[in-house]
DNA sequence: CAAGCGACAACC
DNA sequence: GTTGTCGCTTGA
């Protein structure tokens, strides 16, 4: 390569005056990188718009959050070319992701990575600028005379190349599929022909190409061609699908309410119907299958989540507007909506598990102040930090629950009076859900008398149950032992098997209801056909049943355990129990089947709750709880997580973080180090320490370290190690 | 003395 | 995130 440096010079050299600069963040976790515009581009505008850049050796692409003027000091490259004729986000979303950056206390590429869409595919051609000489090139380059595809040669060599200022280039998005659809509405005086053209393209909807919609319409292209030139018709992306189903009673509010709680899954629906009356909306899902659900009775709604194929969801950016049901993508959507829905405010799903690690709801209120426009929350259960805001509570139907005492009732892991109703469930032809909080067959053992129970020596996680033969076994390292005939701590000798997963439920209930037994979880669904015909039966399974289809018949909602879903280790977990409780009351709409539950704690505050048809008592008093405590959401809580193959190691790292951090943090503002609840993972030990603040305090303490040793949260929700990026 | 791995900095 | 470099440990 050594004759190429006598070629054209390249790279920003031999301007006299100040240049124009982009700044260019990449969908990685870095902040933004500076480039020269692409060459010849320099006097367009920039801002939102994407680009292919030169980035290690290959072309990735990227989008200008800013634009400067200036004289670099160090050597720039020129980005390859702008791939969107006009920005494909406007300065209010380019604010807002710098605004959701500082929140996370995220690099700006990070954000984008997480809630820009998928790029099309990159078509890249190259070749050697015409006056550069290939006599002084390597032999077997001399294809590159020519324009060539850029996916043949070797990245580091065409670098090389364009470093050298010798190759030009031609990079842009694969066009992507286009359709022919209505833009005006047929109008008074027109032709015969051009009028039966419209009539039958607003019929089809859409159509692939001129010469088919001419056939369609009985004649000739040339009319096609001419409602083109003229404007009626247009040539653009496909509409992604609709909502559908019959639209439903709007219900309309005197005043426009911060949070809406309570009710029926219905009533709450058509309260969203009415704010949507006011104009066009976002609203946003934290998971697909409760969006799609809404669609059902929102024919206006354009949907938009990760589920789409990628053309859907770029369609949606290149022309957005109208109400769009989302999930959390759909807050970068590039428009401004009359104002922003979330629905579920407190759904577990709405925390992102990688990337920036985000809890979307907070960055919703962001964006929804950013651009002045209103936010409400939308849920049965409101979270507890949103309580504060102004609320319409719709009455609540009253569950019907029935507490077993396990204390009290025999029979495990089924009582007699359980057992009783799952075959009245039998006998009247019914269906019944069995919830569990953990998949497979193992359990806890669990001492009664002092709730000691077996940890794993090596992981410090509870030993799982397993039946036969009787074994103590660690699902994280694989350690077995035999089980203890006495609890160790107190001597008593009630030691048992709790929190059985759900295959053992299967397998128990197998034996003794002559009912058909599904299981339902996320490793494995049978399928459900026959009771959505309305047959019996009863299905075991997870929280995954909640995401389920509905079930017509179901009479009976039974939870074996229900302590089991108590049992994690954060500050939320009551919150959750509480919420997952309620959503249990809506699994039949319009229905309300028995819940019962076997529990160790009948007088849990939870329990009482349901028992009082009360939504939100229970949450102001963990309210309450969680400001005495100086918890969320009275301060912000971030966790910081340093892992290594070595315990030592790790717990060394963490505590050179505190150490760090005691210079310029007060006792009560660090927590820890303290090993992560699942002490390790992949091979690697984790430990985690959180700081609590305010955004502004954090961003102070987190200035006194060295961000590469630590893996940030900026959200906790379960407090449970992630590496898996 | 070379391969091998971990820590660390840079990426424009 | 990914890649490249440095310095140290391990092995023939």
């Amino acid at each position: 390569m050594a004759g190429l440096g006598g070629f054209v010079k390249g790279g920003g050299f031999g301007y006299l005056g100040p240049m124009r600069l982009l700044e260019v963040a990449l969908p990685l976790p870095l902040e933004a990188l500076t480039y020269l515009p692409p060459l010849g581009r320099e006097e367009e505008e920039a801002l939102g718009r994407r680009v292919a850049v030169p980035w290690r050796g290959e072309v990735r692409v990227g989008v200008v959050v800013g634009e400067g003027e200036g004289r670099p000091a160090l050597h720039l490259r020129h980005a390859l070319a702008y791939l969107d004729e006009r920005p494909l986000l406007r300065e209010e979303e380019i604010a807002f992701l710098k605004a959701a950056a500082h929140h996370l206390f995220a690099p700006l590429g990070q954000v984008l990575a997480d809630f820009l869409p998928p790029m099309p595919e990159l078509v890249h051609r190259v070749r050697l600028f015409p006056r550069a000489d290939p006599g002084l090139l390597p032999p077997g380059l001399s294809a590159l005379r020519d324009w060539q595809e850029a996916k043949g040669f070797d990245p580091k060599l065409l670098d090389l190349l364009r470093e050298a200022g010798v190759l030009e280039e031609e990079v842009s998005f694969r066009p992507q599929k286009r359709v022919l659809r209505l833009l005006k509405e047929p109008e008074e005086g027109l032709e015969e022909a051009p009028r039966r053209v419209l009539e039958a393209l607003k019929a089809l909807g859409e159509a692939e190409s001129q010469a088919a919609l001419a056939r369609a319409a009985g004649v000739g292209v040339g009319v096609v061609k001419r409602l083109l030139e003229k404007g009626y018709i247009g040539l653009l992306p496909p509409e992604p699908p609709r909502g559908r189903g019959p639209a439903l009673e709007p219900l309309f509010l005197p005043e426009r309410p911060e949070r809406v709680n309570g009710g029926r899954l219905r009533e709450r629906m058509r309260v969203l119907k009415g704010l949507l009356e006011e104009g066009d909306h976002l609203v946003l899902f934290p998971e697909v299958g409760l969006l799609e659900r809404f669609l059902e009775g929102f024919p206006e709604a354009r949907p938009y989540h990760g589920g789409l194929p990628s053309w859907a969801r770029e369609a949606l950016f290149q022309r957005p507007g109208g109400t769009v049901f989302a999930t959390y993508g759909g807050l970068l959507l590039p428009y401004t909506p009359q104002g922003i829905v979330v629905v579920e405010e407190g759904s577990e799903s709405y925390k992102l598990p990688s990337g920036t690690r985000a809890f979307i709801p907070p960055l919703a209120e962001l964006r929804a102040r950013l651009l002045g426009i209103p936010l409400t929350y939308l849920s049965l259960v409101p979270a507890v930090e949103v309580l504060e805001r102004k609320p319409l509570r719709l009455p609540v139907p009253k569950p019907r629950l029935l507490t077993l005492s396990l204390k009290e009732e025999r029979g495990w892991p089924f009582t007699g009076r359980a057992l009783a109703l799952l075959k009245q469930v039998e006998e009247r032809g019914r269906q019944a859900v069995v919830l569990a909080s953990r998949r497979g067959f193992s359990a806890l053992l669990l001492c009664p008398d002092c709730g000691y129970k077996p940890t794993c020596p090596d992981c410090a996680l509870p030993l799982r149950f397993h039946q036969s033969p009787p074994t103590l076994l660690c699902h994280q390292c694989g350690h077995k032992e035999a089980p203890p005939p006495l609890c160790p701590r107190c001597g008593s000798p009630l030691l048992e098997p709790r929190g059985p997963g759900v295959d053992w439920l299967v397998r128990e209930l197998k034996e003794r209801l002559t009912l058909p037994v599904y299981r339902f979880a996320k490793d494995g669904k049978d399928d459900l056909t026959p009771l959505l015909r309305g047959e019996p039966g009863v299905v075991v399974g997870t929280t995954a049943l909640l995401r389920g289809p509905v079930l017509p018949g179901l009479a009976l909602v039974l939870l074996p355990y229900a302590d089991g879903f108590l049992m994690d280790s954060d500050f939320r977990a009551a919150e959750r129990y509480h919420r997952l409780l309620w959503a249990l009351t809506e699994l039949r709409p319009g229905h309300r089947p028995l819940l019962v539950l076997q529990t160790f704690h009948p007088d849990h505050p939870v329990h009482r709750a349901l028992e009082e048809g009360e939504v939100e008592a229970f949450l102001w008093e963990e309210k309450a709880l969680r400001e005495a405590l100086d918890y969320p959401p009275k301060v912000r809580m971030v966790k910081l997580e340093v892992a290594h193959r070595k315990e030592e190691r790790a717990l060394a790292l963490a505590l050179e973080l505190l150490e760090a951090l005691r210079k310029a943090a007060g006792e009560e503002e660090v927590l820890g180090p303290a090993p992560a609840p699942v002490p390790k993972l992949k091979g690697h030990y984790l430990y985690h320490l959180l700081l609590k603040g305010s955004t502004e305090r954090l961003h102070e303490l987190l200035a006194h370290l060295d961000r590469r040793k630590f893996k940030l949260d900026p959200d906790p929700f379960r407090f449970v190690g992630l590496l898996e990026d």
